[in-house]
DNA sequence: CTGCACCCCTGTAGGC
DNA sequence: TGCCTACAGGGGTGCA
């Protein structure tokens, strides 16, 4: 999926598309999409029809529609997609909910091959969904607190990695940008958080936001149709990665040779000379 | 608190 | 051409 800067995409995206406008009809297709809205499927799409929607709100991965005061939480999970389409587009394979609109424009549909991502509404939840109160701030945030991230960071007792990873202490982060912004502040997944710097978490932050901010303007990396924005466009930042899915080639910085290794089950990319194991890592 | 195994799914790529 | 496995950008839960 989409991590902070895809979703961020799609804010953009649905901000322009969505915002202001009022569901006619919503028509939830596979009941996956509502599993995280126990009233079910069907209360789901009834309870938004008529519902007006205002600004479009993010906080790291997840995404929510304000529904007057309440909201329409929305995560994309691995492989979700919202995507702007018009009557005359038929629905593609994985179409999971569909949204009307009152003014007879275009519509939009939550698309999901992999059915790892969801819908579910939030009473009361147009500021910030109860749903999502455990997922910290995102370093996008006017809210995110430098020193108290720097300063929970190193009560933790793990690699640096799975702290970036973990979205109850920063979120945002996954698997591709952990790996650059790891890459950018020259520090390798191991490193144990209790054993950084002041220094190096906040060079990490710097990272972090600067590759954020860069993807942002790439509108996203697409590796594959799975990730598209609301438009159906592809993001190009991919171009752009240094490390991630960059086995064998060349450093960007200093020429040696990426090498990926299996860390929580998935993979991670790293530079092994400006990335160095350390002595004593923890993971 | 932390790690870890496992779950939810589908599709694709690569080896045989 | 199959068949099989590994793998893919997430996150929640339950257990040790």
């Amino acid at each position: 999926m989409p991590e902070l800067p895809e979703v961020e995409t799609v804010r953009d995206g649905l901000q322009r598309h969505i915002s202001g406008r009022t569901f006619a009809d919503v028509q939830v297709l596979h009941p996956r999409a509502a599993r995280r809205h126990l009233a079910g499927p069907d209360d789901l799409a009834a309870t938004l029809r008529g519902g007006t929607v205002g600004d479009i709100r993010r906080r790291g991965k997840y995404l929510w529609l304000p529904v007057n005061d309440d909201a329409l939480i929305a995560h994309l999970g691995m492989s979700g997609q919202l995507v702007v389409g018009t009557a005359d587009q038929p629905l593609t394979s994985h179409v999971r909910a569909t949204f009307s609109f009152t003014d007879g424009g275009p519509d939009l549909r939550f698309v999901d091959q992999r059915t790892f991502g969801h819908l579910a509404f939030s009473p009361g939840g147009a500021e910030l969904p109860a749903a999502i109160a455990h997922i910290a701030p995102d370093p996008l945030e006017p809210g995110f607190d430098d020193d108290r991230f720097v300063s929970k960071l190193r009560t933790r007792r793990t690699g640096i990695k799975r702290a970036i990873l973990d979205q109850s202490l920063i979120s945002g982060v996954g698997n591709i940008y952990a790996d650059e912004a790891l890459w950018r502040a020259g520090l390798h997944w191991a490193r144990g958080t209790d054993a950084l710097r002041r220094t190096d978490v906040l060079r990490l932050l710097a990272a972090i936001r600067a590759v954020f901010g860069e993807a942002i303007l790439a509108g996203g990396t697409s590796f594959d149709s799975l990730y598209v924005q609301v438009n159906g466009q592809s993001g190009y930042f991919d171009r752009s990665l240094a490390v991630y899915g960059q086995e064998g080639e060349p450093c960007p910085r200093c020429g040696t040779p990426i090498v990926r290794e299996k860390f929580m089950n998935r993979s991670s990319f790293r530079c092994p000379r400006c990335q160095p194991r350390p002595r004593r890592g923890r993971w």
